[in-house]
DNA sequence: GATGGATTTGACCAAGTGGTCAATTCACGT
DNA sequence: ACGTGAATTGACCACTTGGTCAAATCCATC
């Protein structure tokens, strides 16, 4: 973004920045509501206010735009589970892990429902992510786990289904947004009911593996 | 499956109900695989066995299989609700319901992630079950739950979030299925290892509600 | 074994699909 | 002002889509 003069070419590359960036957010909303399949190449084009032709200039294929939109998806997910490991104690790496992941779900909640609707349809592109970087990620920190159900400072349970019941919740305001919607009277959670919701789910899960 | 004679067409009308049950056990399949516009009716009366002509004898439209596949999971989800219903202590209602709605996860995973589906792409055809039966359910549901914390049975909480939590829980083991099995060593969870996930569920949420 | 409604299905259609391409326009360095 | 490569786009293509239809086939009844 720094146009210093220098720089070959920092109008033209700027503007072409800025069209792929609306093509790709356009393609992030299509793909969100329609899954891969349903979404059309005409659809993304449309909303990002471009003839269909010059999304075909910037991504040669509706799959390598689906990829790219996906990537980005799978760096955000490790960013949030970085606030894991940033705390020694179980409850602050817990309270930070699931505020993290609640507020990611409420800043983009369309990235977590492209990640949804991939798994719903057998998870073909990040299958390979799942299957080695998502998975090392859960092996280790659930060795942290172990540590502290030894250690006597959390109930003794399967520190994978803990994991799934985190990610289970926070991805449900995102995905289930207008499930929610319905049921708060037609409008969405304001974000002091969205703290609320957070704050309750930190409460109720951590106080459910806190030793008695 | 009883042909016992005297019933007016019974291979006739046995016949039929077979077929449209093999169509709408297709559809369901690849509703949940793709989602409503992802889905084919190609690709349905494939899975079907059956020409594609024929699906649209006992079916005249796509919307119409959809509506048809989309009115059984609401029966089934207000079924598994009712197991809510059964207990006056809270503890009995609420393992009730998690067992409930765990077992309905397990037993119908499609009709979960059709559901899912629905909810992704803005619940064009289950928006008004949401806004009225869901809205009331769930509306009743909080007042019992207010009046347990007035008792001082369970720790104060917003009912609402507390439901969101479940729902979540339960329906992500049936949605993101493949993601568990990816993490599973790319084996389905046995049932002995769904059971402990229930068992673990909740225990962790009733432990999470109960007052110290 | 003839009748007639229920069922089956190949052939077909208009509209939509992802993607191509050649002709054009643009913006920059000379 | 001009040459050049980047960017734009209307027209087009082969294929798929949901849906139709009329001709064929079935089968319980008389």
């Amino acid at each position: 973004m720094t146009d210093t003069a220098p720089l070959p070419r920092p109008a033209r590359s700027a503007g072409r920045e800025l069209k792929e960036k609306g093509l790709f957010e356009a393609a992030r909303a299509v793909f969100a509501e329609e899954g891969f399949k349903g979404a059309t190449t005409a659809e993304i084009a449309r909303r990002a206010g471009v003839p269909k032709a010059n999304l075909h200039y910037y991504f040669p294929t509706k799959e390598a735009l689906y990829r790219a939109v996906t990537e980005e998806i799978l760096t955000d997910w490790l960013g949030a589970a970085s606030s894991f490991d940033e705390k020694d104690d179980p409850k602050e790496a817990i309270t930070a892990y699931i505020g993290a992941k609640m507020d990611l779900a409420r800043a983009d909640p369309l990235g977590s429902r492209i990640w949804a609707s991939e798994i719903l349809r057998g998870a073909p592109v990040i299958k390979d992510f799942l299957e080695t970087t998502l998975a090392e990620w859960i092996a280790s920190r659930e060795a942290i786990m172990r540590r502290w159900i030894e250690a006597g400072k959390i109930r003794p349970l399967e520190p994978r289904y803990f994991f799934y019941m985190i990610w289970a919740t926070t991805q449900h305001y995102a995905d289930f947004e207008d499930q929610i919607r319905a049921l708060n009277g037609g409008a969405p959670l304001s974000d002091e009911q969205f703290q609320k919701a957070k704050a309750q789910v930190v409460d109720t899960i951590l106080h459910g593996i806190t030793p008695l």
